[in-house]
RNA sequence: GCCUUCGUAGCUCAGUGGAUAGAGCAUCCGCCUUCUAAGCGGAUGGCCGCAAGUUCGAACCUUGCCGGAGGCACCA
């Protein structure tokens, strides 16, 4: 990469310079690091090393310091072609156009893998985001943390990573919130074969209220009254799974056993809500590659073995009749109960037990995207893991800030107990597309609290940037097919005369797709998938001047000549390679034509 | 009270210790007879919450304060 050749240059002539005794050099260890420059009048790339150096050179002027290493930069470089010494000490290198033309021919030769390497090839990675608890469909807020991780997956696999994507399924100890969610159900599965509900008074002064039954059985006489649980599911979804459940197998759990009906319904529910929330997440492009469920740590005795062997290693003692994990050792503010008085082991029992679980299935570094709110957990999780002899670095969690529901300017409080979930899918998907929505939420860091308006984002929908890069796109996709139907081939770009790309709108361009790589590596690192989204933006709005002010294919006004349609269409196919491999890390499609 | 986090243009937000702090939307003015106007060009708009410190250099690091959000369970 250019960038390589261009620090060893500057690492070279910095060494050279203190060999020639121009100053004394107290530290060899320095790092010499390159920026590309907010204004390119100030070069392709920018060093700053002549600054750091005060401290180890004892010079004073950083400009007279940035002279001396430039006078051992070769001038007869093959890449070079000048060097300035500019501001404070800045040294800024104008490269050779060369070096744009040769990315060009490295982007069409590695074409789908451009932007990809082996850095990361030693990572096993384990991703483990939304996480919803089964009692709810996937939210609006779910949507921003779901497809944080999985662009964060294509990242990190694109930097030759393994990634295994993971979705737990809390459907074990939450058990109190699983029957009330399957009681709910029963009582909607009723209502729906003709039972009225009697709705409980709400906690906020609303009064006990009664609901007819459904006219389904119009020749029965008045069925009995049921029961809505207080603080039961009140959404529509709710309905929805009734019905399903109805359509599988009919009304038979109205004259049934209680016991048989309690039994059915607490699997039923389970497994079409866990089938809901996947039918969502594909909907959004999202796939895991395994779907975890909480209770099998119990019943493989997972968690139990966890406990002993936090007892054996000394990390849990008893007190006032409950079992504790010294956490306060490794890191926590406090200890934590692992199994509670009455017998029951808690979350951070079976979580202890999950995440041992993750490493010995082989992964050696473990990333979970969180909500804010949970962040009093991180500690403690830690500690669990530390406790059975891992390292807590390898534990990372990714901690997004709160996503706040707006519809139409008022705030949507409560959730999937009042009914009031903005649903991803229904309510946002199927409105504005994948593409739209999953752009929406790229557009900004996760580390920035989010305010999701459903209504505005509708609205706002065409003004969405997502078909700003599409288009882009787009139009470099219709030169190509125009290129064709005119009978002009495209050659590859080293049989063209790439030394007539000199406008600037095409330098900047070459400039952008010759950064792709570095970009991707840099969002990688620094799990700032949005980066990219801002790149693609960028890189759209410098492919549109181009597209103003570089004419391809001959037009009737302006001749041009077929070595420089050639040098160009070389240059637009580069660019749609970037542009399509760059939607595609972000799950997002790279249409042809809109 | 303690912990985390956010505060940048009217709004939504980028900004990797570097040079004159940027983009989209909104507002205003221009540009379609040639490859897609979902586009291009221009204008307006900033005590980067406040204060001190570190540094050659701070929107960025440290400390304090102000304001918002979240968390401080034998819940998950």
């Amino acid at each position: 990469m250019i960038t390589d050749d261009l620090s060893a240059l500057i690492r070279t002539a910095v060494l050279a310079a203190a060999e020639a005794g121009e100053y004394t050099l107290d530290d060899s260890t320095f790092e010499v690091s390159l920026e590309t420059p907010r204004s390119k009048q100030h070069g392709d790339y920018s060093c700053t090393i002549a600054l750091a150096m005060k401290k180890y050179t004892g010079l004073k002027d950083s400009r007279e310091i940035a002279a001396k290493i430039v006078k051992y930069i070769p001038t007869d470089s093959s890449i070079l072609l000048r060097v300035e010494v500019a501001g404070p000490g800045f040294m800024n290198f104008y490269l050779k156009p060369d070096w744009l033309y040769t990315a060009l021919k490295t982007i069409e030769s590695e074409d789908k893998s451009y932007g990809f390497n082996t850095k990361m090839a030693d990572e096993n990675i384990l991703i483990e985001f939304v996480s919803a608890n089964p009692t709810g469909p996937i939210s609006v807020v779910n949507g921003r943390a779901a497809v944080l991780g999985d662009v964060l997956g294509n990242l990190l696999a694109s930097q030759g990573a393994k990634v295994g994507r993971e979705f737990y399924i809390n459907d074990a100890l939450n058990s109190l919130q699983l029957e009330k969610f399957a009681n709910t159900v029963v009582v909607r599965y009723m209502q729906e074969l003709g039972h009225p509900v009697v709705m409980p008074s709400s906690a906020d002064g609303g009064l006990e209220t009664m609901e007819p039954g459904a006219a389904v059985l119009t020749n029965k006489a008045e069925l009995t009254p049921v029961h809505f649980p207080k603080d039961g599911y009140r959404g529509e979804y709710v309905r929805d799974i009734a019905r399903g459940i109805i359509a599988e197998a009919g009304d038979k759990f109205l004259t049934s056993s209680e016991e048989e009906r309690n039994a059915y319904f607490r699997q039923a529910t389970l497994s079409r809500m866990v089938a809901a929330q996947k039918n969502a997440l594909e909907a959004f492009g999202i796939y895991f590659n395994t779907w975890f469920y909480e209770s099998s740590l119990y019943s493989s005795g997972a968690v139990e073995k966890t406990i002993q062997q936090l007892k054996s290693l000394g990390y849990a003692y008893e007190h006032d009749g409950a079992l504790w994990l010294k956490s306060s050792e490794l890191g926590d503010e406090k200890d934590r109960v692992l199994v509670r008085s009455n017998e029951k082991a808690t979350y951070i029992a079976a979580d202890s037990a999950y995440h041992h679980d993750k490493f010995e299935r082989g992964f050696n570094h473990l990333i979970n995207i969180w909500g804010a709110d949970h962040h009093g957990y991180v500690a403690r999780l830690k500690a669990g893991v530390a406790a059975l002899g891992h390292d807590p670095q390898k534990l990372e969690i990714i901690l997004t800030q709160m996503v706040s529901l707006v519809r139409d300017g008022e705030a949507v409080i409560g959730g999937k107990r009042k009914g009031n979930i903005i649903e991803l899918k229904e309510d946002l998907i199927d409105d504005i597309g994948k593409d739209a929505a999953r752009f929406y939420f790229l557009l900004n860091s996760y580390e920035t609290p989010a305010t999701v308006d459903v209504e505005l984002a509708k609205k706002q929908s065409n003004d969405n940037p997502v078909y700003y890069v599409q288009y882009s796109h787009a139009r470099l996709a219709n030169i190509l097919v125009k290129a064709a139907n005119q009978g002009i081939t495209v050659r590859p770009a080293a049989q063209s005369e790439l030394a007539l790309l000199t406008h600037p709108a095409e330098l900047d361009v070459l400039r952008k797709l010759a950064d792709y790589p570095d970009e991707v590596a840099s969002s990688a690192k620094d799990y700032a998938p949005h980066r990219l989204t801002r790149f693609g933006m960028e890189l759209a709005s410098l492919l549109n001047v181009f597209y103003e002010n570089c004419r391809v294919l001959p037009g009737t006004d302006e001749p041009i000549s077929s070595v420089l349609t050639t040098a160009r269409l070389a240059l637009v196919n580069g660019a749609r390679i970037v542009q399509s491999n760059l939607l595609t890390m972000l799950g997002i499609s790279a249409p042809d034509k809109m």
